[in-house]
DNA sequence: CGAAGCGTTGAATCCTCTCAATAACCGTGG
DNA sequence: CCACGGTTATTGAGAGGATTCAACGCTTCG
């Protein structure tokens, strides 16, 4: 059982840089925050089931969040929420159940928004509801994004992409540091674990150099032709 | 060049039903449909491409429309949208270019609605506000769902589902007739056209019998375990 | 009747997954 | 500090699924 907290200073304005409260002024962000309580869990918790009954949706404050859909021996990961970001806001305007489920990887907290009370305060906040809107949006687009390359690109390309978008560029040369394991990695990019590994190497010719979460690459142009 | 025309009232009354007008009342239906036009395409015309600048968002009364992203020889279907759906309605709220390319299948006669003048309704009504965050609700599920189902089912199982979820039921058996070429549900379902063959072809074995768009399934039961 | 477009079928190739074995890494406790 | 067990990552081999390319049949339409 997780217990629900109030919501820390330093939570509240984790939270309002988050896009789902980014647009609001001062008091209609308060009004949002006051639908929320922060909850932790611990790694491998899950949070809610796919088709459960759903009360809430959720920020992400610290950890990572896998949302996935499928049954025991065969599942498949939708999205990879890391902090500041939302889901299952799509709650506060259809549907009573949860459409996938979501599991906390490494210890994470969250802020946990009651859907009755969102609810109601979209009569009286409109502006809240724009803000909802603006992350769904948001989502919709990454999502496409994502389905797309799926479609489109192998697991090398897919790679590439993510590297070269999550890079600090210094030149021709680049850097990274994955904020968490390989593994997870390659559950967001829809690939087994074995692949990534091999799409890594494959790389390997085009100047990208791997070595535990430290990643270098060499020529940024280079990679971008893959 | 596409003209505009004035909706005719068998136009207003299909988009009443479609999900993004659904919800609202006479007033806010109508203020909402001020904003738009009926315009015509030709089958293959391109509505707009991919970075092109964000005008318009639109609403499918007749044919198909497809949504794609890609250059030239490398292309990947990201929806197919049929009459009633919306597309393009995340503009309202966040970006000024589209982020994918639109092409009409058959003719197609669509919506046109002006993204200047729905941002500007969006203070006078906010239910309007709401009703563009359902649709968008609708869309980021199915296309999760899409997405989940790329990365987890095989083109059988995909085109099982198509059929399973499409077909008139009569007891054990079931039919259906396909809405459009059998290329275009391929692109749907993120298949090459030669894959839904096949597809189809192995699907023969659990009693799935197809003869140009007419479908007819013999064991509902037995095509669900695929 | 011929041409064009759509759909099917076959063969070859490519990519990714799965399974299994090995190697590197991490936190714990001696 | 090192040894340990457990987890995480890499590598290889094999199989399966989907794509590509090409040829052919079928239908439609001029």
């Amino acid at each position: 059982m997780t217990r629900a907290l109030k919501l820390s200073n330093a939570h509240q304005a984790m939270l309002g840089d988050a896009l789902i409260a980014s647009s609001l002024d001062r008091q209609e962000r308060d009004a949002l925050l006051s639908c929320a309580v922060a909850v932790r869990y611990e790694p491998q918790d899950v949070l809610f089931r796919e088709d459960g009954n759903a009360r809430y949706f959720y920020c992400v404050l610290s950890g990572y969040v896998r949302l996935y859909r499928g049954s025991e021996d065969r599942e498949a990961d939708i999205r990879i929420c890391e902090p500041g970001d939302s889901f299952g806001e799509c709650l506060v305007l259809v549907g009573d159940r949860y459409n996938y489920s979501a599991q906390a990887m490494e210890h994470a907290i969250l802020a946990r928004f009651d859907l009755g009370q969102v609810k109601r305060l979209l009569d009286e906040q409109p502006r809240v509801g724009r803000a909802i809107a603006r992350s769904l949006s948001q989502h919709l687009l990454s999502t496409m994004d994502c389905l797309a390359r799926d479609r489109m690109q192998t697991s090398q390309q897919r790679v590439a992409h993510y590297l070269l978008t999550h890079c600090t560029n210094e030149g021709a040369r680049a850097s990274l540091r994955l904020p968490f394991q390989k593994s997870l990695l390659a559950r967001k990019l829809g690939l087994a674990p074995e692949a990534l590994s091999r799409a890594f190497s494959a790389l390997r010719t085009s100047g990208v150099t791997v070595s535990g979460r430290a990643i270098a690459i060499e020529d940024v142009r280079a990679l971008r032709q893959v």
